[in-house]
DNA sequence: GAATTGACGTTCT
DNA sequence: AAGAACGCCAATT
């Protein structure tokens, strides 16, 4: 396996701005391995090693489909609220605003 | 070691 | 436009 892959997954989630949220895909492309979204979603199932914001991640759609995944029920929805991140019927409101790119951590960087 | 599964996304029907 | 199928890759059984 590649270990290094699960600690970018951790670090670019970590980088996540307050109130704002980004995709699988859009970590697994920054990462370089576009076509394995999935496996960013089974990183962040095995986030136990740190915190991450992992509500702050939902799929391409703005879905909460990680929101069983959690301890609540609704500990999810309610972690975002408590940003400012509205969901309305599991999905993110908004969510075309709210979207964060990791690339924009390329862009920091310049 | 084979078969199954999963917090996804794209593509074909 | 909506639904089914497939690809991807690692972990679990």
């Amino acid at each position: 396996m590649d270990p290094d892959f699960y600690d970018k997954v951790y670090q670019v989630v970590k980088q996540i701005p307050f109130g704002r949220v980004t995709t699988y895909g859009a970590i697994a492309k920054f990462i370089g391995v576009k076509k394995a979204s999935r496996m960013v979603g089974w990183a962040l199932n095995n986030c136990k090693r740190d915190y991450i914001p992992a509500h702050r991640v939902v799929n391409r759609i703005g879905l909460l489909t990680g929101k069983a995944s959690f301890p609540g029920e609704n500990m999810m929805e309610d972690l975002l609220a408590s940003e400012g991140v509205n969901v309305e019927n599991n999905k993110v409101v908004d969510f075309k605003q709210l979207f964060w790119d990791p690339q924009i951590l390329l862009k920091e960087f310049e």
